[in-house]
DNA sequence: CCCTACCCTCTACG
DNA sequence: ACGTAGAGGGTAG
């Protein structure tokens, strides 16, 4: 395939408080975004974007095919003038509407575990996806990992799925597909869509039934291989609900281990599903899926080097012995220990914040080396 | 409501 | 080194 047309870099003027990509771009939301030398590279609507930023700009470039590709429905996009919407189509994607730093603030007010941990993981931002994008990527998403899914986000889809290397959720995948396709109405899926937060380029229809978040939600389970997890998924990434929280396995450990979840029951059901991302609705208010993504994110393996302690304990250094915590006695290895701990002054009202040393989150604390492809 | 099978890949461990 | 058990960002039946 032959591309034509590359932009010089253009730039938007976009604090690392507002956005971090080398964070945003691999913190489970898209899976097709790969970050080539120094650039992160995905296709988004018709076009290839490259993308870089430094302490005061994201810096873009645009490269246009050379002809449309026919059926795509951006394909009428591609006339002279039509490049100008990149820098729309950019905002749009990063919600750079939205005011980051203050609803870190507002988080931090409302919750010291989020102010404890929030520092170091800044910029984080829900990503304005493609709904049928965000579908079919966390229908995939089931069981699996952050660096399988990306393998298989890059893969054609077609009837040999099974052969490519999607398993079993082949089957949910072309079932879903049969029923967007032709068991619901056309346009089915975007109107599910957040009004308040309508897609790229769409076209408000005046008579549109009106949504709200929870019937969303319920609409998405009809579908296969969708159940509450992935329906959340899809609302907060590719619908524009910023209040949908996805409680998946990692979350729920987050509540219990932070939030005092699951102290007497220990089941997880929908019922217990649904109490979890109440819970944190009503704590963060609106935006509770992005306050969600940043503590997914701190409790991210990949992210695991950085330290949640705050940044005067400049020192780390590396320890080889056993290392008790909490009565638990880890692996002997190499690992990346604190040498100071920062007292946290105790908010009134508000149970105290732990000692990062001795939180349990050091078992996750290990450096892991790097994974997926070479 | 609870249990298990489902596909495949990577990692830890012997 | 090499093989294997186990887990990994759920869902359907």
């Amino acid at each position: 395939m032959v591309f034509k047309r590359i932009s010089e870099w253009r730039k938007l003027p976009v604090g690392l408080s507002e956005l971090c990509i080398d964070t945003t771009l691999r913190c489970g939301q898209s899976f097709r975004w790969q970050k080539i030398n120094d650039e992160w590279v995905c296709t988004l609507h018709g076009r290839i974007l490259s993308l870089k930023q430094d302490s005061t700009h994201l810096h873009y470039k645009v490269t246009w095919p050379e002809q449309s590709v026919k059926g795509s429905p951006t394909a009428q996009k591609l006339t002279p003038k039509a490049e100008d919407d990149t820098q729309a189509l950019l905002h749009h994607y990063f919600s750079l509407d939205l005011d980051l730093a203050s609803l870190y603030e507002q988080w931090s007010s409302v919750d010291p575990n989020f102010r404890k941990k929030a520092p170091t993981f800044t910029g984080v931002r829900m990503l304005n996806q493609d709904a049928w994008e965000a579908l079919i990527a966390f229908i995939c998403s089931s069981n699996n990992n952050i660096t399988r899914i990306s393998q298989m986000a890059r893969n054609g889809v077609e009837s040999n799925l099974r052969e490519l290397g999607f398993g079993y959720r082949a089957k949910y995948i072309a079932e879903t597909a049969r029923i967007v396709a032709k068991e619901k109405p056309s346009n089915w899926l975007e109107t599910l869509r957040n009004p308040d937060n309508p897609g790229f380029g769409s076209q408000l229809t005046p008579d549109a039934r009106v949504c709200t978040y929870k019937e969303a939600h319920e609409e998405l389970l009809a579908l296969k291989g969708v159940g509450p997890k992935v329906a959340d998924c899809v609302c907060l990434m590719g619908l524009g609900w910023g209040e949908s929280v996805p409680v998946d396995t990692h979350v729920w450990q987050i509540a219990q281990r932070d939030y005092k979840f699951g102290k007497k029951a220990k089941t997880f059901n929908k019922a217990m599903y649904d109490a979890v991302g109440d819970h944190f609705r009503d704590l963060w208010g609106k935006y509770a899926g992005w306050a969600h993504s940043v503590l997914f994110t701190a409790d991210l393996k990949a992210f695991s080097d950085r330290s949640v302690v705050k940044e005067e304990t400049h020192g780390v250094s590396i320890k080889e012995e056993l290392i008790e915590t909490n009565g638990i006695v880890l692996p002997k290895k190499r690992r990346l220990v604190e040498t100071k701990t920062v007292t946290v002054k105790p908010e009134p009202g508000v149970e105290e914040t732990k000692l990062p040393t001795e939180g349990e989150g050091d078992a996750k604390r290990r450096r892991t080396r790097s994974r997926g492809r070479a």
